[in-house]
Order: C-alpha cells, then sequence, then structure tokens
DNA sequence: TTATTATTTTTGGCTAACCAAAAAATTAAT
DNA sequence: ATTAATTTTTTGGTTAGCCAAAAATAATAA
C-alpha cells in the first residue's frame, strides 16, 4: 500500500510537472512539501526503487507511467470531494482544499464511484480544474490564463491555480466567480494590469491575479 | 496532535470498557487492535503521558475523562460516517464500518457537523448504536439483547453489536433488518436457541446470533 | 575563467510504531 | 502450596519519515 507521504510526493511531482512530465528538482518539492531537500533526496530515491519515478541523481525526478497513474487517481480523488463538499454539504470553494488534502488519502474505489455519481460525474471542480476519470484521462479545455487574454475580446471565468483563500476572497468580492462572464477593456503597457468589464462593473486586476485565473474564450 | 494510532487506542479502551470505564487489559487491547502485547505497553505508558488514560503497570487501563472526552468524538465521527454512507450514499449497513474505520480520522468539526445536519442530527447509526452529541452526551434507550428476550414478549429490532459481514449478510437473508418487529415464540431449554417470527416467517436464532442483536422492548 | 551562490547529497541522529525473544509477574490448576 | 499457564514487561532491533550540518555538485556572476 502506498502511503499518505508517498501520494502527497506523487501527486506533487504531477502538479509541477504541468502534468507533461517535465523534470521537477529536489527544492521546488522540499518548498512544496515543507521539509528540507535532504528529505527530499532520501524519498525520490525510495520512489525510483518503487518504480514510481526515475530519478536522476544531482538532475531530477519525474513520473514514470505507473507513478502517473497513481498521481492522477489521486488528483481525482481531490477534486471530486471538493466538488462534493461544495456542492453537496455547502462548502465555500475556499474551504473545501484543505479538508480535500485529507479526505484524498482515503483509498476506496467504490467511495469515489458512489461520490462520483451523485454528483453526476463532474468534468471540472469547483475551482475548474479538471477532474481525471477513473482511467486517468482528462478533458482537454480551450482555456486560458487571464494574463494571455486578448483586448476587447470576451471570456467566462472557469476557475483558478491559485487556491490561497485570501485569492478566493478577493475573487469573490469582485463577483469574479466561476461561470461570469466578462470582457476585457484595457491591458495596460507598462505593468500588464488589466481592466475588464464583470456584471457591468469595471475591476482592475494586477499581472499576478491574471496569472491565476483561468478562462474561456468566448 | 493525536497521531490516527493514538484515536485507535482510544476508541478501543472505549469500547471495551463498555463506556464505563472498567480496566481494559494489554492482551485485549493487542486482540483487537493486532499488535503484540509489548506494543500495547509501549503504547498505554505514553497514553499515561499524555494524560489521556490512567495505566497502572501489570493491572490495566483506563480513560480519562480527557480520554473519554477524545474517544467519544471518535465514536462520533465513526457513527456519522457510518449513517451518512448508508443513508445518503446507498452503501449497504455491512459496508460502511470499513470505510468509516478510515474516515473517522479526519479531523474537521465543520464537516461533521454539516454531515450531522444534512442526516437531521441523528442519534443512532445504520447499527443501531447511539451517536454521541458534540458534547458527548449519548442517548439512553431501553434496548436489550435478543438473548435477554422473555417468551411471548415482542420487540424491535434495533442494532447489533457485532458487524461483522458474514452475520449482517445472515440477518439480510432471514430478513431480521433493523426496524422489524418480532415476537419470540419459543426459548429452547437445553441450548438457550430462541424461535421468532418475523415477517411472518419463523427464524431460528443461535445464542450467539441472539447474543448480537439489540432489540426495544415493544 | 574564476569566484560566488544555489542546489543536492551525505552523514549522523531523532521519534513514532511496530516486532521477537527472554524475563518477570500474575492468575489458575492441581 | 506448588506447579503450570497466561499475561505483562523488558530489552534489543527494525522501518518510515523527518532534521541539521557538512561536503560535493551544479549553476550563475564577475
Ligand atoms: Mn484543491
Ligand atoms: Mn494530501
Ligand atoms: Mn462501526
Ligand atoms: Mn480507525
Amino acid at each position: 500500500m502506498q502511503s499518505e507521504t508517498i501520494e502527497n510526493y506523487l501527486k506533487t511531482i504531477y502538479h509541477l510537472s504541468a502534468g507533461n512530465s517535465t523534470i521537477v528538482n529536489n527544492k521546488q518539492l522540499a518548498d512544496k512539501l515543507k521539509v528540507i531537500p535532504a528529505t527530499v533526496t532520501e524519498a525520490v530515491k525510495k520512489l525510483h526503487e518503487l518504480k514510481l519515478v526515475i530519478y536522476e541523481k544531482s538532475y531530477g525526478t519525474r513520473l514514470t507511467s505507473s507513478g502517473s497513474k497513481m498521481a492522477l487517481n489521486i488528483v481525482r480523488r481531490h477534486r471530486i470531494w471538493e466538488t462534493y463538499l461544495a456542492n453537496e454539504l455547502g462548502f465555500g470553494w475556499d474551504e473545501v482544499h484543505e479538508i480535500a488534502e485529507e479526505l484524498e488519502h482515503i483509498k476506496n474505489d467504490k467511495l469515489i464511484k458512489k461520490l462520483s455519481e451523485k454528483l453526476g460525474n463532474p468534468s471540472f471542480d469547483p475551482h475548474g480544474d479538471p477532474i481525471p476519470d477513473e482511467k486517468g484521462k482528462i478533458q482537454k479545455s480551450n482555456f486560458i490564463k487571464l494574463s494571455e487574454a486578448k483586448l476587447k475580446n470576451s471570456y467566462k471565468i472557469m476557475g483558478v491555480t491559485d487556491h490561497s483563500t485570501a485569492f478566493l476572497k478577493y475573487l469573490e468580492k469582485h463577483q469574479l466567480i466561476i461561470g461570469a462572464s466578462i470582457n476585457i477593456k484595457t491591458i495596460e503597457e507598462f505593468d500588464n494590469s488589466i481592466t475588464l468589464i464583470c456584471q457591468k462593473k469595471e475591476v482592475s486586476i494586477s499581472p499576478k491575479a491574471a496569472e491565476s485565473i483561468i478562462a474561456e474564450t468566448l
């Protein structure tokens, strides 16, 4: 049985390699997992032994196909739980991530299946992130980061990549919620801050915020 | 933070001491927790340090009031989850215990509160066991073990104390389900086996089975 | 191309949970 | 009261995960 620790490593490697199995280095992992680099060195060695990653000394780590399969499964559990907590239990989208961080480690296929069914087998979680299916397949979408949006174009907000409570509260205040339609009014030359129209109101957004908002081109 | 291991010890001590803080010995704990007695000795020493139990060498262990409070809370989480799995997700009552064994360790008060609310703050789980409230109070009931039933009397099945899949399957087959009304037809002198009427059908039950069925006097 | 900085690895050590085997204590049987 | 059986404790040892400090590599800047 894979331990909770191993699962957290796999999931983190998956996220850091952006799905496409880019090489991940120890420092990144240490930062995300809140351990020191020495600990990561040990861990990735063991994951290599288990054939869940390929670890090349002093270079980096990437998931094997079986590691990737496992990671996708953890991501699925995490996002199913997030959706469930939000849609069925009435938790706010800023609360679900933390709880799902624990629930994701409960390994019971039937449980996840029942949860998913009850939700109508959703393909996206409350943050707009795709939920891998039982086989690990992820539904593609023509989403972009708002930082890549073009002037005058219209978009629909589909999700966020920063799940911090602070950020989510900020979005809610400006009614920049999932499903909201927006139009890009101006993009500042000198700092790339964006002004957009949302619910008839004008909102100005920093480049950093725009980087964390996922939108669909309309 | 109390570890999963500590929580399992507290819960097991609670169950073995039947709520009323009877002394529990190492052998019993070792058997239930599937570890060797030496491991239990170490563990109860630590629990004593933490002031969660009173451990008297070579004699036994009992919960302190803070240990008891904690145990009640774990039992509450366990039974809320069992009820939720059965009532909201459609799991069979023979499936829920195993899953709840894991879910019970997720410590998030708001989560349990939401689950409980959604269920209408139930006082009994699908096995008929009482669910302690937030303060640890358990609702009393005039339940008896079927092995204590009297001839000609009528009862309503309220729960079971043996949660094994085999036993629950057996009960289901004979329609001895929660809520069923029964009448005691005969009690054999020589082996205490019981014949009862349930759903117009006659069912014969071993003393061992009767010991594990909880019923309410009608 | 050195020198400086950042990252990675090694080494030694720690704690929580476990087990096996032997010794000690308790309980039950004769 | 002895003996035998059971339970408990002690001692020594293991593994998973972690950290701190030092040594080795790799990357960047001068
Ligand atoms: Mn999340
Ligand atoms: Mn996690
Ligand atoms: Mn149970
Ligand atoms: Mn448990």
